[in-house]
DNA sequence: TCCAAAACATGACTAATGTCATGCTTTTTT
DNA sequence: AAAAAAGCATGACATTAGTCATGTTTTGGA
C-alpha cells in the first residue's frame, strides 16, 4: 500500500471540486498560480493523510472521495470527528493556528487530494480578502456543525443521535437512485458508524435493526436507504 | 432588569482585555476608529446578549465578566456549549457565515461588553490581514476546542468528562489565593456545570462529592478548590 | 474458489446514568 | 426577619447503554 503521486487533472478550473472548493473561486490568474503550486496525491482505501499530532505543513483539498477525520482517545478507540467529502478542506485548522494536527485524516474509499504548500496559502490569504473570508466562512460552519454536535451529545440518546446522523449524512451525502430512493453509500463499518454517534458497535446495531423494523431505513450491506424519512425525523427530536 | 447602557472605558487602548482582545491589536489609527464605531453595554447577571435563533448585528468584545454560551433542545433542557471570558469575543462565527446565532449568550455575572457593528467589522476584516488571521485564529481554535469535546462525549463518561471540565476551566478561569490554593469561582450552579458535563444535576453532585472524598478537590459554596490537580489529570484519562 | 478474517447480528447479563422522592441549606424576596 | 424559592445532597429505583458470548454472513486475499 505504497502511495501514489499521480496528476489527476491538470488545473483547478478542471477540478470535480470546482465551485464548492474554497480556493477554486479565484480568479484565473490567482487560479493558474494555485494550479502550480498544488500536488495532486491518490490515496487508497486505508492510507492516512495525516496523523494526530503532527504539525501541519499545508492545505489538502479533496477532489474526489471520502474522508474520515478521527481522534484517538487514550483506550485506543476512534471516535470520528466528521466525514468530509468532495470539495471540502483539510488541515485549515491547525495551519493557521500553528497547532499540531488535533485529528487524523484517513481515506475510507480510493481518493484524489491536492496539496497546496503552507507558504503559498498564507500568503494568499493575506492578500486576497475573498480567501480570507471564505476560510472564515468555512471555519464558521465548522464551528457551528461541531457545537451543534456537542448539545447533541450533551442532550440526546443514542437512538436519537443515530436518526440525526443519518439525516445529516443524507444531506451531505445523500444519493438517489433511478426510481427516486434515497441513500446514503459511505462505506462505512456499522463499528465506524457507532464511532460517529459514540457509542458502541453493538448498540448501533440494535438501533438500525430497529429502524429497519420500524421501515424507517433500509440496509443492503453497506448502503442505507432512507425509507422514511419523516419518521427519522421525528424520531431524532429535531428543533426545526 | 432592563438593559442599562452605560460608556465604562473611552478607549479600546485602555480595555481591561487589551492584549487577549482580537481586534484591540490593530495601530493607533485603527483603534481611534474602532473606538469611535463600539458601543459599551452592561450586563447584569441573568441578562441575555442574544439568542438563539436571531441574525446578528455585529460582534461583541467581553471586557469584563463571564458569560455562558448555551443551547436549548426541544424538550426545554440547556446544554452549555462554552463559558466566555474577558478578552473573548461573540457572535464571531454567525457574523461571517450569514447564519443566525446558534446560541445564546447569558451573563453568568455583571458583565461590561462592548459591540462593534456588523458593517464596521466586515470592512475591517477585509481591509487588516491582520484582522482577518487573528478571527481565523480564533475560530481555529474555538473548532479546535470542540472538535475535543466531541471526542470526550465519544468516549469518556461521565466522571472522566468532570474531572477534564475542572482542568479546563482551572486552566481558562482559574485563581490562586494568597496561600497559593487553586481555585474555580465561577457563580454556576450544580445544574449549569451538570449542563456542561452532560449529565443530570444529581449525577454530577455525586461526582463532585466523589471527588472530595478523594480529596482532588474541595467545595466552599460555588466556590471549587483544585486540590490535587495530578489526581484529577489521572482521573480525566488524559492523552498528553 | 476456497479459506481466514473481519464484519454483522442477537441474546444475556452488567454497569452507568437518569429519574423520582425527600430533606436540608442557602439565597432571594417580601 | 420571616417566608418562599432555589439550590444542594443523597437514597431507591428504573432505564439506558456497555460488555461478553456466540453464531452467521460477508469480504478480501492466497
Amino acid at each position: 500500500m505504497a502511495k501514489s503521486t499521480v496528476e489527476k487533472h491538470e488545473h483547478c478550473k478542471d477540478c470535480p471540486s470546482r465551485g464548492t472548493g474554497i480556493f477554486c473561486q479565484l480568479e484565473d490568474l490567482a487560479l493558474d498560480q494555485l494550479s502550480k503550486q498544488k500536488i495532486t496525491n491518490v490515496f487508497k482505501k486505508g492510507q492516512t493523510l495525516f496523523v494526530e499530532g503532527s504539525p501541519p505543513y499545508g492545505l489538502y483539498c479533496i477532489s474526489k472521495g471520502n474522508i474520515k477525520i478521527t481522534k484517538t482517545g487514550n483506550n485506543g478507540r476512534e471516535a470520528i470527528v466528521r466525514i468530509a467529502k468532495e470539495g471540502d478542506i483539510l488541515g485549515h485548522r491547525s495551519l493557521f493556528t500553528d497547532q499540531s494536527y488535533g485529528a487524523t485524516a484517513t481515506a475510507i474509499e480510493d481518493t484524489s487530494v491536492c496539496f497546496i504548500d503552507k507558504k503559498y496559502i498564507s500568503k494568499l490569504v493575506q492578500e486576497k480578502p475573498s480567501a480570507a473570508l471564505n476560510l472564515i466562512g468555512r471555519l464558521g460552519k465548522d464551528l457551528g456543525a461541531s457545537e451543534e454536535k456537542v448539545a447533541s451529545f450533551s442532550q440526546k440518546n443514542v437512538f436519537e443521535r443515530t436518526c440525526e446522523l443519518l439525516l445529516l449524512l443524507n444531506e451531505s451525502h445523500g444519493k438517489k437512485d433511478s426510481e427516486g430512493r434515497k441513500y446514503i453509500d459511505l462505506k462505512l463499518t456499522r463499528e465506524e458508524y457507532a464511532s460517529i454517534v459514540g457509542t458502541a458497535p453493538e448498540t448501533l446495531i440494535r438501533v438500525f435493526s430497529d429502524l429497519k423494523k420500524e421501515n424507517a431505513i433500509d440496509q443492503e450491506g453497506k448502503t442505507l436507504f432512507i425509507v422514511d424519512e419523516e419518521r427519522l425525523i421525528n424520531f431524532a427530536n429535531l428543533e426545526y
